[in-house]
DNA sequence: TTTCACTTTAGAACAATTATAAACTAGTTT
DNA sequence: AAACTAGTTTATAATTGTTCTAAAGTGAAA
């Protein structure tokens, strides 16, 4: 993704572009494959990857605002952190409670024969699948 | 599940039966249906309908020395609380988030056609499936 | 270039959880 | 049954992840 285009999608989701978004933009998006972080993980990478330090606010600010606009997903992840995944296709996970690692998993690649349907009047949003590793 | 079981439960389980274990242990586990809770909602629940008083310390200790145990199994909800489940069996879950409830899907409610091998050297060790619902 | 609503920032506040250390207690030993 | 001891409870402090606040800064429109 080029730097054109993250101004288009900041400026397409109503976000201004500031020299911060711009940067988180382009170190979570200038990527071939999907990335998964934490904020704490994201705010360490930042501080190494760029030259400029963006306060913790600017972080999580930035990053529900990249949420909210739908450019980020959050992962259901067991434990007190959120976790943050940039693919923001329908898609499922593995998760490796060694490393704290999160793996995309196609959604092609898990088919669901049955399901139960859903109760009283309410409809189901969204099916996720969370597959625990071990060793 | 009565008094006598509760105390064999804690006992085979290394636990001591303090009063405030068992107290604890057959409020939850006296009942017909799977519990859902939070610590805080537990919390709540303990103060209204038993007489004693137990402090917040011991409701955590209790919850996570009864899911050591394999008594409770903890749920993945995104959000800064903790769910525990007193169904330990291998089963999924509705969640509804207008409510910030769960709602118990048998395994066999469940048929999962296709599955993606684990990576590298890992082996899954379960599948949870989490389905949002909306109104 | 001035203006102004939106952003960033540092730090305070908050919420959930864990740690601490002193008082207490179940169960064993005497 | 009294004493002992390791495990437990308790109030409180500490820690962690996150959100709030209010002052200073900045895109972009006029």
């Amino acid at each position: 993704m080029k730097k054109l285009d993250i101004l288009k999608k900041l400026r397409s989701s109503g976000l201004r572009p500031t020299k911060q978004r711009v940067e988180i933009a382009k170190f979570l998006f200038e990527r071939d494959k999907t990335f998964h972080f934490t904020i704490e993980s994201l705010d360490k990478l930042l501080a190494k990857k760029t030259s400029s330090k963006f306060a913790l606010a600017t972080i999580y600010n930035t990053v529900h605002a990249f949420k909210e606009a739908g450019h980020l997903s959050e992962v259901e992840v067991r434990g007190n952190k959120s976790y943050f995944d940039t693919n923001v296709s329908n898609h499922h996970h593995f998760y490796d409670s060694e490393t704290a690692e999160l793996i995309d998993i196609d959604a092609n690649d898990i088919v669901i024969q049955k399901i139960p349907k859903a109760p009283n009047g309410k409809k189901i949003k969204n099916v996720e699948v969370f597959i625990n590793l071990k060793n």
